[in-house]
DNA sequence: CTGATATAGTGGCATATGCCAGTATAATTG
DNA sequence: CAATTATACTGGCATATGCCACTATATCAG
């Protein structure tokens, strides 16, 4: 019964009281809610392409980068090597992405559109920006531009050596 | 062959170059990416207690919500009920969550914090405490403060709706 | 050249998160 | 009160992400 409740809450009343919901100071946390709030709202516009905002941003990057190997895509998203590779598997799947070993170094794995990835890439690029318009509007250019500054602060190594 | 690695970049080579690398721009990426870096470094001081961030964080908000009910702990999160209900099932598992269901509507269940949970919660804020220290060293007060504002914001239901 | 070491990925397992269909329980309405 | 509707979860399936052990390939020391 009340066992539990009380379990934790009891000794530390107090100091909850003092501190009025440690969650809301934690930058983690908040992080995270602000991920899911705008991860769902990109979904939402991209979504007529059937991707997810997420593989807009894979297909992306892998455009921007050209024909990256598994390595650089990942460590351009900030993201694990395996965890990458999982993340392209439905994009291989559909045949939007396909992998090829560099024939200069068989150790290596490179990144690539297909055509059908390229046509698919192309017609979420238009509705992702239309999620960016929404935000500049809903936001404004200057905190927009200033909030993706520091975020991209954060997701560096600097930050990350720092830390 | 190569006709992989043309299709997509071809035709759209010169925009490329005009615009510089478009996921540089993508809030919604940019915002991932600080959020795989901090909730690895977050990872990494929590960890001695044997619990992720994202654990720290649950087990946190049922603190700080009483017992809430499982509906009221996805929205504190914004989170999907489901997700939520299955970020709780390891930490069921292991004894430091329980859930009831309410007397008085027995369609609700109430998340709380079992004994062993509640210490487990203690012992993990103090090392929580100390990545927050080390945020707020790494990145500055001033700006620490600003960025979890302007992060609230974004995950707020009335940034929600201007959107 | 051969063995030791470093580099690049793969696969398996686990958590994080979301959508949707289905179930249970309550509230409303005729 | 019975039928309808709304609410609160549960479970299954799918993607997102990370860690670790293992394999393949390249590099380097002797």
């Amino acid at each position: 019964m009340a066992k539990d409740i009380e379990a934790g809450t009891a000794s530390a009343a107090a100091e909850a009281s003092a501190k009025e919901e440690m969650l809301s100071f934690c930058n983690n946390a908040t992080l995270r809610k602000a991920a899911r709030r705008l991860g769902k709202l990109y979904d939402g516009v991209v979504e007529p392409s059937g991707l997810k905002a997420t593989q807009v941003t894979l297909l992306t990057q892998i455009y921007d980068l050209g024909s990256p190997t598994m390595a650089d895509l990942a460590k351009s998203l900030v993201m694990d090597l395996s965890a990458t590779r999982h993340s392209l598997e439905p994009l291989i799947r559909d045949r939007l992405v396909r992998l090829r070993v560099d024939p200069e170094d068989r150790r290596v794995k490179r990144v690539m559109l297909t055509p059908t990835g390229a046509a698919k890439f192309k017609q979420a690029i238009a509705l992702w920006r239309q999620a960016q318009d929404r935000l500049e509007h809903a936001l404004g250019s200057t905190r927009a531009a200033n909030l993706r500054s520091e975020l991209k602060f954060l997701a560096s190594e600097e930050f990350n050596d720092a830390f």
